[in-house]
DNA sequence: CCATATCGTTAAGATTCGTTAATAAATCAG
DNA sequence: CTGATTTATTAACGAATCTTAACGATATGG
């Protein structure tokens, strides 16, 4: 589980992103004063998501401060447009910038990559998934290895993945993926059946009773 | 200018294709010494391509050391034909793999798919797709050589170009190309075989069941 | 004119894939 | 435990699509 300390004063947006990464196990603890989320033990988190425009205080004296007292990768966001909050925060020392409003699938791009840069030196555990979905080439990526699925398999494993580690109801699944034409419960349940044949036993797309299915890990 | 940073030890090699890619303005600056070439300045450069059969060493090794420090995309090459070596590579952070010998139009089409997925600075004046349509000469371009088509076959995939990643239906294919006089269904799904037939496998025309066909990326 | 080549079309058989159905297995309520 | 409900499993169906070969119209060239 990676840990995400953050400091952002708009709850509601961090809030959101919260949500969606936690998809992905990574957990994020929002502090709408950064003086109170520093005391919180910057020590314990893997990377610090800093906002700059902060009501009342200076965004890039907190960024400063942190960069002297810890080791801890740090990616600014600012809703102001100025390009100078990019220059003089990475000159302080942040690792990489991100202008509000932002796409969480983009800020979860950053980290990554940023905590694959630190990786060496305090040998941190990356989330890496056996199963990665290529949207662009509307493939499974199983070990790197293409999968070779149909159009409906491919559109239910899409949503699990989409939704890795939450359920995801069948009702959405029938909804959502406009592959199924009269699709029943039963039609899902073959797919599902054919999917696991294909993934194997190390995937495991879990069944939650009534609900819908989930994949795990 | 895009800048190419090469490590490869057959000099021969890397000549021929700094010689291909120099028609696109693309520089390439090669070393056969891996460790020289990392000392280069990585961060000058806009992609590593990555050889990974280095004598005396092992190219994966170098491979994750780039990971770790630099976010620079990589594409990694290699003589053995072992499939494990792509797998390693692509799970250390590598974007790409490209057995050797590879075709340098290939390698050409791999570098602008990677770079436009990086998205970086670097102004690309190249052509962003492998496959182009030049309607003023009614020829279809592919890896910027002139596909050899029939009229029905450039007709289809005109279509498809125009509508590229969305999908095209049947009927607006029958209907808005006059090549058809009693096009059917049958008619274009043989048009559709030979064209799959002429493009090879890298470009995908998926068929979307009971609907049409969809040209990917 | 005849010979040849090209190319859209047709037809027939093979294949794919979402669906249905029948049965078995798993899970839950009382 | 018993019965009811849900899901898994398997086989089979049928429509859509693919594949292949061949036909025939048109054009080309001698």
């Amino acid at each position: 589980m990676t840990k995400i300390l953050m400091i952002e004063d708009d709850a509601q947006y961090a809030s959101l992103l919260s949500t969606y990464l936690k998809q992905y196990n990574i957990e994020v603890t929002n502090y709408e004063d950064p003086y109170l989320g520093l005391s919180a033990g910057v020590e314990k988190y893997d990377l610090l998501i800093l906002d700059l425009t902060l009501p009342g205080m200076d965004g890039l004296e907190v960024c400063k401060e942190v960069v002297s007292k810890y080791d801890i990768p740090i990616i600014i966001s600012s809703a102001r447009s100025d390009l100078s909050d990019k220059v003089i925060g990475l000159q302080l020392g942040a690792d990489d910038y991100l202008p509000k409003p932002y796409d969480p699938q983009e800020m979860y791009a950053r980290i990554i990559s940023l905590l694959r840069r630190y990786k060496k030196n305090n040998s941190l555990e990356v989330p890496t998934y056996r199963l990665m979905l290529d949207e662009e080439k509307e493939t499974v990526l199983l070990d790197s290895v293409i999968l070779d699925l149909t159009a409906a398999e491919y559109a239910v494993l899409k949503l699990l993945i989409q939704h890795r580690g939450a359920t995801v109801s069948k009702e959405q699944i029938l909804y959502d993926s406009e592959v199924f034409q009269q699709g029943s419960d039963g039609s899902l349940a073959v797919i599902l059946n054919r999917l696991r044949k294909k993934l194997g036993e190390d995937i495991q797309l879990k069944t939650v009773r009534g609900v819908g299915y989930r994949l795990l890990s």
